[in-house]
RNA sequence: GGAGAGGUGGCCGAGUGGUCUAAGGCGCACGCCUGGAAAGCGUGUAUCCGUCACAAGCGGAUCAAGGGUUCGAAUCCCUUUCUCUCCGCCA
C-alpha cells in the first residue's frame, strides 16, 4: 500500500508515475481523494459529538454526586441523543474507512524511477551477464532425463503419491539438494543474516501483510477449516515476524534468512514450462529478507543482488541479471531484479531469484515501523530475495555439468555432499 | 478435545460503575546535586486519528479483539482469541 500522503501532496505526480506500469490510476486516485476528504470530515464530526457527550456525562456525574439527581435526569435525554448521533457517525466513518482502504489496496506500489517502461518480460533490461556458457554436444540430456538415468528424482512416484509438480527426490538427489541448502544457509550466515525456521502455514493477517491477500489467494494452497494458508515463500512468515512492531533505528537493517518448503498452486501453467523441475507445486528455497531504513533500501537492494550473484559464481553457473520493466513488475514491488541461470541442455534461462524492494508497500500494511532519532515513528522498507530457489539450480547443475563419467558436483559443495560425481 | 484461572502502559503491578485525566514501583531520558560516579531530588517517558505547518496546543480513540447494558465501563453481560494449570490424546 502506498502512503496516502503522497496522493494528498501531489496526486498528478502519482498518476504520472503509475504510467510506467501501464496502470491507469486517474479514476481511482480521484475517488480516493474524495473518500479521504469525506472520511476526515466525518471523523471531525464524530470527535466533536463524542467530546460533547463526554462533557455531558461528566456533568451528570457531578450532579449525582452533589445530590441533584433530579437535575441530572433531564440531561439524560440530550446524552441519549448525542449517543445515537455518535453511533450513526461511527457507522459512516467505518464504512468510509473500509471503502477507502479497499481503494488503497487496489493501488500497486509506485515504481522506482529507474524502472524501465514496458509491457512484458521482453522489455526487461539486462544489466549484467556473467559466466561461461557451457558448450553441449547434441546428445546432451535435459535434467529430467538425467534424473531418471541416475535415479535421483522420481517424478512418476510424486505424481502417484500427490500429483504433478510434487517430485520425489532420492539418494544422491536428496543429498545434493540438502548440500545446496546447507551451503546457501552458511553463506547467508557469513553475510550477516540470522537464520530462522518459520511456520509453513500462516494466518490471514500475515498473508495480507506481505500482499498475498486479498488478490493472490488463488496462488496459495489453503486450509479453510483453520483459515490458514500454505506459504508460497518464507518471505511471508519471515517478514511478518516484524508485523506491528516499532524497531529501534540502530537495530536496522534486520537481516533474516530461512530455508523453507514453498507451496504454489501455479494455476494456469502448462507444457514445457513446467517440465521436470522447471515449475513445481512444492519446492525448497532459501530466502533472504531485510528490514531497512528508507534511505538505505536501494543500496541494500544492490548488495543483495551482488550477494546472490556471488552464490552463482561459486556454483560456477552462468547467469544474467535483469531489471524488470513496469509491466512485468509485481504489484507490491517498487523495483525488482531477476536473476536467471542458463540451463545448457534445455538451452533456456531459468529464473532462480527475484530480488525486490517493496519500500513501504508491506510495512504500511503490517505497520512495521522504526523510531527515528528525532523520535518519529516511520515506516521501514522491506526487501527480499531468493538465495536461492533449489529446483532450477538443481536443473542447471545437472544439465551443465553432465559428462561421460556422470554429473560433476561443483567444488564448493564437496564438503557438503561428500561425493564429487553423480554417476 | 474436557475443566479451571487469567490477558491493564517498555516491564512489574494496583484497580469491581463517576476526580482513571490508570496509583505505585522498575527501567529509560533529561536536569539539579558531585572533583567524577552512585545515591538522593526534580521533570518527562505509549500508539493511532482529526485540527494544524507531519510544531505547540486542543479534540477523539485505545486497559487482548468485537458486540451489549448504562447518562457514564479497565470495572457488569455476551462472543471470539491468546496464555497458564490440570486431565485426555500424541511424535
Amino acid at each position: 500500500m502506498i502512503d496516502i500522503q503522497q496522493i494528498r501532496d501531489n496526486s498528478q505526480e502519482v498518476i504520472r508515475r503509475y504510467q510506467v506500469r501501464n496502470f491507469e490510476a486517474a479514476v481511482l486516485v480521484e475517488d480516493i481523494q474524495k473518500k479521504d476528504a469525506l472520511r476526515r470530515q466525518t471523523q471531525k464530526q464524530l470527535d466533536d459529538t463524542l467530546a460533547a457527550g463526554n462533557a455531558l456525562a461528566r456533568k451528570i456525574g457531578e450532579l449525582f454526586k452533589s445530590g441533584k439527581a433530579h437535575e441530572a435526569e433531564h440531561l439524560k435525554d440530550e446524552s441519549v441523543r448525542l449517543k445515537k448521533q455518535a453511533k450513526d457517525l461511527q457507522e459512516q466513518l467505518d464504512a468510509l474507512s473500509l471503502a477507502l482502504n479497499g481503494l488503497m489496496t487496489q493501488l500497486p506500489m509506485l515504481p522506482h524511477t529507474s524502472v524501465p517502461a514496458g509491457r512484458s518480460e521482453k522489455d526487461n533490461e539486462i544489466v549484467r551477464e556473467e559466466g561461461d556458457m557451457p558448450q553441449m554436444g547434441p546428445d546432451a540430456l535435459p535434467h529430467w532425463d538425467l534424473a531418471k538415468k541416475y535415479d535421483i528424482i522420481d517424478f512418476e512416484a510424486g505424481t502417484k503419491v500427490t500429483g504433478a509438480g510434487f517430485p520425489v527426490y532420492k539418494g544422491k538427489g536428496v543429498r545434493l539438494q540438502r548440500a545446496l541448502i546447507a551451503f546457501f544457509l552458511d553463506e547467508a550466515a557469513k553475510e550477516g543474516y540470522t537464520e530462522y525456521q518459520p511456520p509453513l502455514l500462516v494466518n490471514e493477517d500475515s498473508a495480507f501483510g506481505t500482499g498475498q491477500l486479498p488478490d493472490k489467494d488463488g496462488q496459495m494452497y489453503q486450509v479453510p477449516s483453520d483459515k490458514l494458508y500454505l506459504i508460497p515463500t518464507s518471505e511471508v512468515p519471515l517478514t511478518n515476524i516484524f508485523r506491528d512492531t516499532i524497531q529501534r533505528e540502530e537495530d536496522l537493517p534486520l537481516k533474516c534468512t530461512a530455508h523453507s518448503v514453498c507451496f504454489r498452486r501455479e494455476a494456469g501453467s502448462y507444457g514445457k514450462e513446467v517440465r521436470g523441475l522447471n515449475r513445481l507445486h512444492q519446492f525448497d528455497k532459501v530466502e533472504i529478507v531485510q528490514v531497512t531504513h528508507p534511505e538505505k533500501s536501494y543500496a541494500i537492494l544492490d548488495e543483495m543482488v551482488d550477494y546472490v550473484a556471488s552464490l552463482l559464481r561459486k556454483l560456477e553457473l552462468p547467469f544474467r541479471v535483469s531489471r524488470l520493466c513496469g509491466g512485468d513488475l509485481g504489484f507490491a514491488s517498487a523495483l525488482t531484479y531477476d536473476i536467471e541461470v542458463f540451463s545448457a541442455a534445455q538451452k533456456r534461462w531459468l529464473e532462480v531469484s527475484s530480488i525486490s524492494n517493496f519500500e513501504t508497500y508491506q510495512s504500511q500494511r503490517m505497520k512495521l515501523r522504526f523510531r527515528s532519532k528525532d523520535g518519529k515513528n516511520l515506516l521501514a522498507h522491506t526487501l527480499n530475495g531468493s538465495a536461492l530457489a533449489l529446483p532450477r539450480i538443481m536443473a542447471a547443475l545437472l544439465e551443465n555439468n553432465q559428462g561421460p563419467e556422470g554429473v560433476r558436483v561443483p567444488r564448493v559443495l564437496h564438503a557438503y555432499t561428500r561425493f564429487e560425481v553423480i554417476g
